[in-house]
DNA sequence: ACGGGATCCCTTTTT
DNA sequence: GGGATCCCGT
């Protein structure tokens, strides 16, 4: 404890009361409820600053978790301000990253070793279709994609193949999924590799079987901070649990309104447990708001008051109303580029500055527009997020190659480059040093060795493997002594990697070369190759200076933590947000978590907030006509300005904003008539008068209008006919996906699919 | 073995 | 509209 005699120093002033008690109380269990923009990061930054510099904790005793890189940095720099000096030796980073040193140190007691490889989701990917062929498991019915997704769900919560309930199995795989799953983890061990998953699973693992292991965390650890704690899996919250149970000082902060992860595993219910399992802990609600206007604030409290089962806060703040909060309608989403184009243009011309200013949107996929209009009026911006540096096509051949050379058994690396650039070792040959390798048990390098040494390859084939493995020792070896800036210029020079870009005449090859430059430059910082590798799988992220004067475009997830003076958020269109998607995979659930999306984007802006939405917009490549979406009818109008383009919907806009306002609850109960491309287009140069469409409710209306015999389309089953209605669900016999019963919503009028 | 062309999915959010 | 995959001709 401080002491309390002594004039408080100067990082405590300026809390409020209740920011000082959470701050203070260093004994013992605390939950910090921390509302958005009241602080949450400053309280635990000189909570953690307060520990240091009152010598109450060593560095070495301190675990400072965060859910992203960007936070953990954050952490570092601000706390490295307030002690005007870096901290050093302390185990502040990610989950993923601290689980992973913690593996590391004891890799052997897991059959691995500590240089590990971090596998990526690509790379997952591709060895669970390799165990599924194995398996026999048919990709067709069961696509690697969705299986992965069913594993790692399980890794979410701490379930290793053994674990898995039979319930959750049913037919998945067709029954075979435990198996699957056990195999993958085989492989993932014979590759000494963990996926992202396994990193949490592992320790837990550790933490389990060696206790003494555990009891040495445990015993280091006296203090625990936690933040997002909202968004912790069953993994991660055992994982946690498990360290904080030596000295039981686990400060977690969070805020159950911005739970926006329960796709990835996120269990909103570690919040609610926190006060069971650690019984006697401080709760300390944080509620006034120092980031955004009163309007701003009284439209997300009210968005997010249709959510059932918060924990409720009551955000206020006792600064200005400020500005109404806009929604603009326009007609398709080139109009929303270029409106948002046109308002920043004006803002700037008011000398706010770009940096300031964010569009932040659902799906990644929305910044395309966006970037395109930005580049043609000369806006400078960034994107935030997207195509990850690392994700790339051309860095991870990069690192394929490097991974190779680091570790010859590192057979996803081998098959990655082996053939690229061409060395006319195709898939008759792959096939070859699969069959050796399975056979001796060894790895695809050291199969493919011996199989030069026979005669079972192709003449052509057996020299081109022979040179290339030849290289690969070659490089090898120069990696032993030569230090890995050269190794990778080399490499990627005699491999002819840098040549193939340099031939390709294609329109990206110059950045990929660029890419290459820059990886090259980032290895450059690392002393040695796996700190590197290390770096890249858990780390890595987009360089680029943060104050730079550009505009921010990113999704609303990544946006979390983020604040700014103006936040553009368009495409709030029922579909779009809340997603489809979501809403038909976990209906209510979903849509809540959806809200509460919709409130991370609110209250990420300080000024003001500018909504969007487009009547028409391309979808899978085909015109869609879309309705604003039912958040914005939950916005209060009082402190909103609501403003459409001309003739929108046919001229029926008051319709929609009304069916807008009232559909809050309810999914998918209104319809809208589908826009045939002709039509768009003709309406897009300007020659289509009439109304495209009209806006049908569907409630009270049986089946949605349909009749017997009626034929349909809908997007996955394809067409059919209607057999049999009853309220807004239509039994229909679909021509290839049989009979099935669905809201009738979901399918359009066959002559009208587009 | 490889390139081109057609075709069939799908596309949410991320460590 | 785009990426992965398949099929076919070279």
């Amino acid at each position: 404890m401080s002491d309390p005699a002594a004039a408080s120093p100067s990082y405590l002033q300026g809390l409020n009361e209740i920011q000082s008690q959470a701050v203070q109380a260093l004994d013992g269990p605390v939950l910090v409820l921390a509302g958005a923009g009241t602080g949450k990061t400053r309280v635990l930054t000189v909570r953690l600053a307060h520990l240091l510099s009152t010598g109450t904790a060593r560095p070495g005793e301190v675990l400072a978790v965060t859910f992203t890189n960007r936070a953990a940095r954050e952490m570092r720099t601000r706390i490295a301000a307030i002690l005007g000096r870096p901290v050093e030796g302390w185990w502040l980073g990610t989950f993923h990253a601290l689980a992973a040193r913690m593996l590391r140190r004891h890799a052997e007691k897991l059959e691995l070793t500590p240089s590990f490889t971090i596998l990526d989701t690509d790379d997952q990917l591709r060895l669970l279709k390799q165990v599924m062929a194995a398996g026999q498991v048919d990709d067709k019915a069961w696509p690697a994609r969705f299986l992965l997704n069913a594993i790692q769900r399980w890794k979410d919560r701490g379930q290793g193949p053994d674990k898995v309930p039979q319930a959750e199995c049913g037919e998945l795989a067709a029954g075979r999924i435990r198996t699957l799953y056990a195999a993958y983890q085989q492989r993932l061990r014979e590759l000494n590799a963990c996926d992202f998953g396994d990193l949490l699973l592992h320790c837990l693992t550790l933490f389990q079987q060696h206790a003494g292991v555990l009891a040495e965390f445990q015993q280091r650890f006296r203090f625990i901070l936690v933040d997002e704690y909202q968004d912790a899996n069953v993994a991660q919250y055992l994982w946690l649990r498990l360290l904080a149970q030596g000295h039981r000082n686990l400060c977690c902060v969070g805020d159950d309104d911005q739970a926006i992860y329960a796709w990835r595993g996120a269990e909103v219910g570690n919040i609610l447990r926190f006060e069971q399992d650690f019984p006697g802990a401080l709760v300390v609600r944080l509620e006034q708001n120092y980031r955004s206007t009163g309007a701003i604030l009284k439209a997300a409290s009210s968005l997010i008051a249709h959510n059932e089962g918060r924990l409720g806060k009551t955000l206020w703040t006792d600064g200005d109303p400020g500005e109404a909060l806009r929604i603009r309608g326009l007609w398709d989403s080139a109009a929303e580029a270029r409106f948002v184009g046109e308002e920043i243009e004006a803002l700037q011309a008011k000398r706010e500055s770009l940096a300031s200013m964010a569009v932040l949107t659902r799906t990644g996929a929305q910044t395309r527009e966006f970037e395109e209009r930005f580049l043609t009026l000369g806006l400078p911006y960034r994107v935030v997020g997207g195509l990850r540096f690392y994700e790339r096509q051309e860095i991870r051949d990069a690192l394929a190659y490097l991974r190779l050379v680091h570790s010859e058994s590192d057979d996803l690396a081998f098959e990655r480059v082996v053939n690229k650039p061409r060395r006319g070792l195709g898939d008759a040959t792959l096939r070859s040093v699969h069959r050796a390798a399975r056979a001796r048990g060894s790895s695809l390098t050291a199969a493919a060795r011996l199989l030069t040494a026979t005669e079972e390859l192709r003449p052509q084939a057996r020299k081109a493997l022979s040179a290339f493995l030849s290289d690969l020792s070659r490089w090898r070896g120069l990696a032993a002594h030569a230090n890995h800036t050269e190794v990778a210029e080399i490499l990627l020079d005699e491999s002819g990697y840098t040549a193939m870009l340099q031939q390709d005449k294609s329109a990206d090859a110059p950045g990929r070369l660029e890419n290459l430059k820059e990886l090259v430059v980032a290895l450059a910082e690392f002393e040695n190759l796996g700190g590197f590798l290390e770096h890249v799988s858990l780390v890595m992220e987009r360089s680029g200076d943060e104050n730079r004067e550009e505009v921010t475009l990113m999704t609303l997830h990544a946006a979390k933590g983020l604040e700014f003076d103006t936040v553009f958020l368009p495409g709030w269109e029922d579909g779009l947000f809340p997603n489809q998607r979501t809403l038909d995979e976990n209906s209510l659930k979903g849509l809540e978590e959806e809200r509460r999306l919709a409130y991370v984007g609110i209250t990420r802006a300080r000024k003001r907030a500018i909504f969007s939405f487009a009547a028409n917009r391309r979808l899978h490549g085909s015109w869609t006509a879309t309705l604003p979406s039912r958040f914005l009818g939950e916005l209060p109008e009082d402190c909103v300005e609501r403003e459409s383009d001309q003739g929108l919907y046919g001229g029926a806009g008051d319709r929609i904003w009304a069916a807008s306002a009232g559909r809050s609850a309810e999914p998918e109960r209104w319809q809208i008539r589908r826009m045939t491309p002709g039509l768009a287009r003709a309406k897009a140069r300007g020659d289509a008068a009439a109304p495209l469409l009209e806006i049908e409710p569907v409630r009270g209306q049986a089946g949605g209008g349909y009749e017997t015999g009626a034929r349909v389309f809908h997007r996955k089953f394809g067409y059919g006919s209607v057999a049999a209605v009853e309220d807004d669900r239509l039994t229909v016999d679909f021509d290839k996906a049989g009979r099935k019963r669905i809201i009738a919503g979901f399918v359009v009028p066959a002559n009208r699919a587009g």
